[in-house]
DNA sequence: AATTGCCATATAAAAATGGTATGGCGCTTT
DNA sequence: AAAGCGCCATACCATTTTTATATGGCAATT
């Protein structure tokens, strides 16, 4: 069996009439004749009825005529969402966001969506390293981190804004209230809550050089393991924090507010990171086009 | 695209080379490079990535390796629902019954469906000649019925058993209680319900006659357009009834019960009744056959 | 450097498909 | 009743498509 078997099949059954069906695919009659015989031996059925003025389908024959109908548009479905697939438009996206991201990422992930709504998203959030790990073992096809990264050493990024680094503090703890920027000599022996700084993504390692540059010891009353965590601490009265200040911005409701460093400004850079990878499947490419086109 | 072409593109993706597939398939490896690239032009996709040890699929080959899986299964779906319509294991059989009928019915359709549990059944009861008319119409394909009919014209029946037709009646209306049998002259002046005998299809008709033959005019209190009001207006008391032996027997828990006519034996055959097709449908035959195997 | 295994291409053989001519059949028309 | 018409089936040749053989390029391994 074959699809041109099936076609002229439909095709007779649709004009109940071989020589018509010919006239409609425009071929000679015979072939058809023919084409249907060898369908008949195959399925070892008689498919239609043969009278003086055309044919006539047999139960048989209606069953594979409704069957085939299905068959078709199964396969046009099919033709197109591979295409689909291929162009980008359909297909799965995996991202990886880290919690400075969240904003950024997903008012990109809102235009992308409208754009690709076919394209099943899957995202997840988690520390820069681990984010990293499954991004290398392909579980991931791009990241949301900010700038800083030592690691990406074979990685592709692209700079998609840029974030003041601020002091985090809640009313109690602001070491100098009715200031708008804070001098970093009023820093001293404030403790400070920090994205730990022995690797390579705590936003604060520049700020406790500084502080050091500035003459004095910080006091820093907790390291912590991510954003969340020290945005909680501050916001509970262990100290000030150091973190871009759109985070902050973003939860409007929350007694945290920032204010910049006199004398010393800081920026993190939302990027996205990718595998070089020149096979890298439709929506993922389409994706980073639009993440280029969105790009600062 | 056509069947070939996906045939090799599957086998293609599980041996996950092309010369391994041509290996599985026993075909040489050049007409399944062919016939991919040909596949690949016409949807206008990479559907592999070449690499040196084998190909791989891309993420659109994947799509359309899942869809082809899905396409084969319904295709072999397919050509085996063709074969059991035509084999009359699949299909459509419908059936009239008369109510007299609705015993032997049952009983032949619950073997019936037995062996053909795939065949949607649809059955109706009705008057013989409404049901001889959507046997006309093609509305139904056989019916259960009983021989006396003088309506088959170019029809064709089967005998399907014997059912003798005796009086029915409920204590209080027995003419002639403690006896196991009624005299015909016992039924003098008794009041009788029986089938409107202006049509054809009457039981009593032969009463009748036999009755006058015996010398006296029978009393009918009430003509009965159906089996079962009859049986209703004698189970009510108005009178005795006459009627195949096997509906009241049926009724175990029924106050009625049947006596045979001394002198006067009738009977009533159960019959099936078909048109005389020779592109009888699948089933319809198997049904037929069947009918023929278990008939008298 | 040679070998091996892979895929792609070119070409000739084989197979499948399509077109033309023709015949049988039943119905309608003259 | 015979001729004409439209239908489907068959036979046969032409064309197209598909296959197999031979060969080349390429990368990895020996």
């Amino acid at each position: 069996m074959n699809f041109k078997q099936l076609e002229y099949f439909a095709a007779v059954a649709e004009a109940k009439s071989i020589s018509g069906a010919a006239r409609e695919l425009d071929v000679a009659q015979p072939p058809i004749s023919r084409q249907l015989a060898l369908l008949e031996d195959e399925l070892g059925v008689t498919l239609f009825l043969r009278t003086n003025k055309g044919v006539e389908l047999t139960e048989a024959g209606r069953r594979l005529y409704e069957q085939s109908r299905q068959m078709f548009q199964s396969l046009r479905t099919m033709a197109d969402s591979v295409r689909d697939v291929a162009a980008g438009a359909r297909g799965r996206l995996k991202l990886g966001v880290i919690y400075s991201d969240v904003q950024i990422a997903t008012h990109l992930l809102k235009k992308y969506h409208e754009k690709y709504p076919q394209v099943e998203l899957y995202v997840r959030m988690g520390a820069p390293d681990d984010l990293l790990d499954d991004l290398g073992r392909r579980e991931l096809h791009a990241l949301f981190l900010r700038s800083q990264s030592g690691r990406s050493c074979g990685l592709r990024e692209r700079v998609l804004g840029e974030d003041p680094l601020e002091l985090v503090m809640c009313p109690e703890t602001d070491p100098a209230p009715g200031r708008d920027a804070i001098p970093i000599q009023a820093l001293r022996d404030v403790p400070m809550c920090l994205l730990r700084s022995d690797d390579l993504w705590g936003y604060g390692r520049d700020l406790l050089e500084e502080c050091r540059r500035a003459g004095f010891v910080p006091n820093v009353a907790c390291h912590c393991y991510d954003t969340p965590m020290e945005l909680q601490m501050v916001q509970a009265g262990f100290g000030v924090g150091f973190l871009p200040k759109s985070i902050v911005a973003a939860h409007p409701g929350s007694p945290v507010y920032t204010k910049p460093v006199l004398e010393f400004s800081a920026r993190s850079y939302p990027i996205l990171v990718w595998e070089d990878d020149p096979y890298q499947s439709g929506c993922v490419r389409r994706f980073l086009e639009l993440a280029g086109a969105c790009g600062l």
